[in-house]
DNA sequence: TTTATGGCTGTCA
DNA sequence: ATGACAGCCATAA
């Protein structure tokens, strides 16, 4: 089994907690690859099927899911297992980053009601 | 080595 | 709000 370069991305997205949503540039920057945001799209691009790392957590910075090029299909799957995860979308393809993005801690996402 | 290519991002029209 | 452009920088060929 050999490391890849992008093993550390994986460990980064791996720590966003569920609920929570991080953005390419987010996660390079905690990956230490600053600017490198492609990277991580890379990485996610070449990510095995059967991996643990939760790809539908890393997002644009418009909150959106990233369009590949190719079909959408991915995207319409993305947004579901984030919806499934209690993340809100806005017209059914913004996410409210105000109240999602992950701020690099773990915690668990704000309820719309006072859960206390 | 150089070129091409991105699951990006920020700025401007 | 959307669309076009330019930086950015690692990977692949």
């Amino acid at each position: 089994m050999m490391a890849s370069p992008f093993d550390l991305i994986y460990a980064v997205i791996s720590r966003i907690p569920p609920g929570r949503v991080a953005t390419y540039g987010q996660v390079a920057l905690l990956a230490g690859l600053g600017r490198s945001a492609r990277r991580v799209g890379q990485a996610l691009r070449v990510l095995p099927e059967g991996s643990a790392v939760p790809w539908h957590r890393v997002i644009n910075a418009r909150g959106e899911i990233s369009p590949r090029g190719g079909m959408g299909w991915e995207e319409g799957y993305q947004r579901h297992l984030l919806e499934e995860e209690g993340v809100e979308f806005k017209d059914g393809r913004r996410v409210d980053l105000e109240r999602f993005l992950w701020d690099g801690e773990e915690r668990a996402p704000r309820r719309r009601k006072r859960a206390r």
